[in-house]
DNA sequence: AAAGTGCTTGTGAGCGCTAACAATTGACGC
DNA sequence: GCGTCAATTGTTAGCGCTCACAAGCACTTT
């Protein structure tokens, strides 16, 4: 009476039309070998008849994979993460994986706990994690984690997997330009002392300095934001022997710009500017800004490829290789302690453009 | 002998370890008004000691939900897709619901295809789909949807519950603003024409001069990015008459100001310009820049709610309400097609900085 | 005293799928 | 003809949870 209810069909359903039992359609479904061909083909129309779709909730169930892919993402308004994140979406559902995403507005251990806790509940295969604060890496390292876990930008010393932009290449590639273009030396905006990427940024900067010879300013320090940048900007347009300026990202560069224009400081002729991360809006400052470019979808890439490796390697040992070759030891997890977690380094470019010239009378 | 393999606990092991029956655990979790306040407290104890976590999946199986939200956003790299985003992302948290994101780089019909099926396969509760374009709009309502669905800057024209910034009054307070200040006319460039903020930003513009009795210039169009704002400002700084332009957004906005800057003419002494967003650089643009400032997160909490709303709704009515209010008609889903589907609009606020003021001799 | 009431708890079934095992078939060799 | 083998298919038992229902109990009501 009450069967004309409309449900999606089920396996039991498939197998009906197709003749044969529901074994056989998760068989076909599967891609398991020994199905007959004409049998596969019969079940292949029988779905393709009912609109079939299988319910992955209960294939999760019993695999206990949900197919899932956890992102704690931070700040995710902000260009580089978008971009980052943008890569790591695609990648995973190319993989055929689904992305389920926290963003932090904080980055705080706490709202990290919580995050981690958020996808736990999800069941989640595997995680990445956007953890570019020192203190969150650690804190992380520091947290059970039941599912494989990729950081990106984060602390390669504190034994997770990493993928990152050399970002002291990057404060190295920007520092030689500009002493190559003869400048005495180069002050710095950095970023937030706490995070990663600030800190690879200014060291890059420094140790070019100190190998040249070149005087050391004590840098400035911003929170990324064009008006943190304004202010330093300010600072900087009364120093007497300003001739060049290493901005740690691109917004914030905009700031000193802005603070350098309104001091009547001309860009590049009177002092040069150059930026970080190359934001789609850098070469429109007023001058076209030099810039670092960084790759961020081919980061979010390299990071799920990790993670799906990291995922394929542990299913692998069980009962086969762990229990062949570690006889008595079961209670570590993952590869050997002699293999060290994976690194991947992505590589920045510079990008020069008239924002960089050379010094007065040179 | 192999029952030290440790492995997380479920239900049935609270159950024992309080000594009650594995359903008077569930009754707990699901806060069931009858059990005896000790019973739940011993339970309690129980999840406690064991570091219990209900499996969301078998959950899933049997209640037929997943918790889970699907979002389909587009270039989520731009400021305000990714602040939507966010906002959509953090309600949905709040909410004690799962997201789950797929980000298209091009909105095509077969794109937005693709990833309902994706997201379907997931067994989303309920989708948000960010379709600024008509074609996407359009194409989103012809398709089936076993789900509610909410839109974030669709058309509002096709059946479809949506949330959006109204776009025609920002183009509205852009347009008298600028002619408050003394301008004859305002010129125009616009996004992309496919797109509904496109058109909604021209009209308001279009309709406030006409109703001013000003000049109405043809529009120029771009593509939102700096560089085809740049084009636009080359062809405008060409322009004799031209005192005043209303740019579709900040990005392009940057691309006007540079290329004016280039034909020395200066803002807003020469010419003013407006843009529409209020990305966090344009407060720092030289000079910076008056535009529209719309509360995205705001939109992103909006939509949420109203998804959340429609999954209440979709609930209730079976063997109640609807059942007891429709006697005779079984097969119309939802609430009565007397009763729209719901439009929220956010407001959007002019924010005034120094690129716009008076012109010359006024 | 029998029946009814409301509260609390337990029992059994089953969501839709996969994994392990069992059963069937036909081919082959002796 | 019979055993052996591999290929193919079916049967059964869960995965961990919620739902419907029943059962027990202390009180009331007639």
């Amino acid at each position: 009476m009450a069967r004309n209810v409309q449900r999606s069909p089920v396996m039991a359903d498939v197998a009906r039309l197709a003749g044969v039992s529901h074994q056989t359609v998760s068989r076909v479904l599967n891609d398991h070998p020994n199905v007959r061909q004409e049998t596969r083909a019969r079940v292949l129309a029988a779905i393709e008849g009912l609109g079939y779709r299988r319910n992955s909730t209960a294939r999760a169930l019993v695999t206990k994979q949900s197919n899932t892919l956890g992102v704690v993402a931070f700040d995710t308004t902000l260009y580089g993460p978008a971009s980052t994140l943008y890569g790591i979406e695609r990648a995973a559902r190319d993989a055929g994986y689904f992305v389920s995403i926290v963003s932090l507005r904080e980055l705080t251990s706490h709202d990290l706990a919580e995050a981690l806790d958020h996808l736990g509940r999800q069941q989640v295969d595997g995680l990445v994690v956007i953890a570019p604060q020192s203190a969150v890496a650690v804190a992380l390292a520091e947290m059970p984690q039941p599912v494989p876990v990729v950081t990106v930008e984060g602390d390669a010393d504190v034994g997770l997997p990493v993928v990152n932009v050399d970002q002291r290449k990057g404060g190295v590639l920007v520092t030689e330009h500009l002493l190559r273009l003869g400048h005495r030396t180069v002050w710095h905006v950095s970023g937030p002392q706490d995070w990663l990427e600030a800190q690879g940024r200014m060291e890059g900067w420094r140790e070019t300095l100190r190998a040249a010879g070149a005087e050391i300013h004590e840098p400035l320090s911003g929170d990324w934001s064009p008006r943190s940048g304004y202010r330093c900007g300010q600072i900087l347009a009364g120093m007497p022997d300003l001739t060049a300026v290493f901005v740690a990202n691109d917004q914030m560069a905009l700031g000193v710009l802005r603070a350098l224009d309104e001091a009547r400081i001309r860009v590049p002729e009177d002092v040069s500017v150059v930026g970080f991360d190359d934001i789609p809006e850098s070469e429109f400052f007023a001058p076209p800004l030099t810039t670092i470019s960084q790759d961020f979808s081919e980061v979010g890439r390299k990071a799920i490829a990790l993670l799906l490796d990291a995922l394929a390697g542990e299913d692998e040992p069980v009962g086969t290789l762990r229990q062949a070759m570690e006889p008595s030891d079961g209670v570590r997890e993952g590869p050997s302690p002699a293999t060290p977690p994976p690194h991947v380094v992505v590589q920045p470019r510079l990008v020069v453009r008239r924002s960089s010239g050379r010094p007065h009378g040179s």
